[in-house]
DNA sequence: CCGGATAGTTCAGATACTATACGAACCATG
DNA sequence: CATGGTTCGTATAGTATCTGAACTATCCGG
């Protein structure tokens, strides 16, 4: 997902970066000729078309009619990304329920299914089974709406190795040692998996309250917080993947003890089993937050789970950050609620999907 | 007529991450044959030829004699970077000092000079006229040295932009207003500047305690605490450069009031001014560290300052930390003290050159 | 109807890579 | 000492991509 820099490029690479400029660039600031699109991405009218056929070529964009009329000479083709006709499955596994979703390229949810059930102490197989099948009606439903999904990603609950696509452990769904590839027969394409944790602040970024934001902080208020960390428009996982643990932020050194071995963290200030008032919850979280802007000093903080319900909370902690910032008075860090439901994580998976595709256009095959 | 072809080639892109990648292995991994580089960086032995002939014209890498004897086969002819030939100049303006060093592509200091005196209320071109005294003089014994100085970079104590080189103002000096550029003409290429913050971390990474680190957190305790956050080698300025204040992450909610308009910063509990004892600097710093740690997950802390005379205070936070964060007792996160004496703005100038040097080695002009 | 202007295509040239072949240098073995 | 095996470095051919300039296509205004 995060590109690996250090790493050989072919001439292919040239090729790749620019395909993904042009196609962001479309996605962005909009349809254009390739004669303004040579211009925007830095290369000649020549290069531009070659890219356009090749997008084209993979129904990553559409020509639409002639336009840009008025002006003198001759009116340019506009050509437009697919951000309706593209698309990304993301499918999520909580304890109680399945989800499956597809996100379009332009970041819209276009189709989102939930099937409840105990997913506790059931075996693997019957839950994975279920995912198969809500994923399959996802994707028919998909195919219906005519959105081509160039790939999938299931997030879950647990400690998983991305690479091997292997969960170790998920200890609220008691599982231990799942492999999650075998889906990849039933759908027809590899399956990602990733943690749901920070899928979250993906998912913002792609589809939801971060879109256009380069560096942002995402908070995810429930029974525990958690968060991700977003910084120039690529997600920290840290060292150990466990990057963005927000709810571990010190509030108070003599709060209460917390089971990380530290006390006075802001899951117990914040999080919903600790009984706070509003006013309480958001003094919490302006003093975590006060921590987290000082240090990364982000564009935005996005408010998610439990922590979107309020618009007060949201307003009193922009306020108090106003105040309580060296910054804060000049330029303020902007606080938003977000604007994504319950099912963050499978349109965070879906987002891994899709930022993959922008980010290496050439994934996606060269179809009819 | 110096006619540098401004377009963007972008076919030069992949020459320059090549010749990056090989140049960064030799400094890294070590000296090593043009075969055993090509498997290295994932070129072809052709490829690797290639770079090596161009990075040792620009005199960034010599070639040593035969080796790798013992094997079978055809003896591979050494290569290695310059390491001890190639220097820039790191100059640093301070209240009561100005530092010049040269610091070589290998990440050792080779020369440091410091003038004393006063430059509060002192009229700019009389301070900069002392640095370009002192930068000459360094530069002149890098040359009896057998290093050649491909740039140089000044680190000053107030708000700059690096792009346009103006000082907008320097609260400590008293100075409003600096043009920088003009020392360019006087040392013969253009002088880089750049706020003093963030430098420690950076110089850090390329010659102090983070060598080899790809993700930590410098820490530099004074009357003031700033520090730097490097993420993935890449230094966190955040979106209006203010990144990396650590001093003003929360220690204590109900703590003494701070300039920057909250409470019980870390500034005021471990600053040299607070008066704490070593364990209470100790206690404070392992609570900020705890939120920081758990934000982004870190390969290594860097303390530097005053905080780097003690070593019970390091092993005292890195105890506090093993037992105080989530991962800590599986994957503790090291806690190192800087090497690096009190000219660090100086040295991380030096290396802001040197980066830009590894980055893009076509920086450096094909020399005879 | 024609000139000016802009869009898009075509073609040659430059560059940097890969793949393959080949000579050079060294070691082991008969 | 001669021969074969192994690895290094270079040379050559081929491929992919970008640039620049020339060319065609299309629209606007007079």
């Amino acid at each position: 997902m995060t590109a690996v820099a250090r790493r050989s490029m072919n001439l292919g690479a040239v090729r790749r970066h620019h395909l993904s400029m042009l196609l962001e660039s479309l996605l962005q600031e909009g349809p254009a000729s390739r004669a303004v699109l040579a211009r925007r991405i830095g290369v000649t009218k020549a290069t531009a078309s070659a890219l356009v056929a090749d997008l084209a070529a993979r129904c990553l964009i559409i020509e639409g009619g002639a336009s840009s009329a008025g002006t003198s000479g001759r009116p340019g083709v506009e050509v437009a990304a697919a951000g309706w006709s593209v698309g990304a499955l993301g499918l999520q596994i909580e304890v109680d329920r399945v989800v499956a979703c597809v996100v379009d390229l332009a970041g819209a949810v276009r189709i989102e299914h939930r099937v409840d059930g105990d997913n506790r102490r059931t075996v693997p197989a019957r839950v994975l089974g279920r995912v198969e099948a809500v994923a399959k009606q996802a994707l028919a439903e998909a195919g219906a709406a005519g959105i081509r999904c160039v790939g999938g990603a299931l997030a879950v609950p647990g400690l998983v190795d991305p690479s091997t696509r292997a969960l170790f452990v998920a200890p609220n769904l008691h599982w231990l040692d799942v492999d999650l590839t075998r889906l990849d027969q039933a759908l027809g394409f590899e399956l990602g998996v990733d943690n749901e944790a920070n899928l979250g602040a993906l998912a913002e970024l792609r589809a939801g309250a971060a879109v256009g934001l380069r560096t942002f902080v995402y908070v995810s208020g429930g029974v525990g917080i958690g968060g991700g960390l977003v910084i120039d428009g690529a997600l920290v996982r840290g060292v150990h993947g466990f990057a963005g643990e927000i709810g571990h932020v010190v509030v108070d050194p003599n709060g209460p003890q917390c089971a990380c071995g530290s006390r006075g963290c802001l899951e117990a200030h914040a999080g919903t089993g600790s009984g706070a008032t509003p006013e309480q919850v958001a003094r919490a979280l302006t003093v975590a937050l006060r921590s987290v802007v000082h240090l990364v000093d982000p564009q935005a903080i996005i408010l998610g789970g439990d922590l979107a319900a309020s618009a007060e909370v949201t307003e009193r902690v922009a306020e108090q950050l106003r105040q309580e910032t060296l910054g804060g008075r000049w330029r303020p860090c902007e606080v938003r609620r977000s604007i994504l439901g319950t099912d963050v994580a499978a349109i965070g998976a879906a987002a891994t999907v899709l930022n993959a595709t922008l980010a290496d256009p050439t994934l996606v095959p060269l179809s009819a």
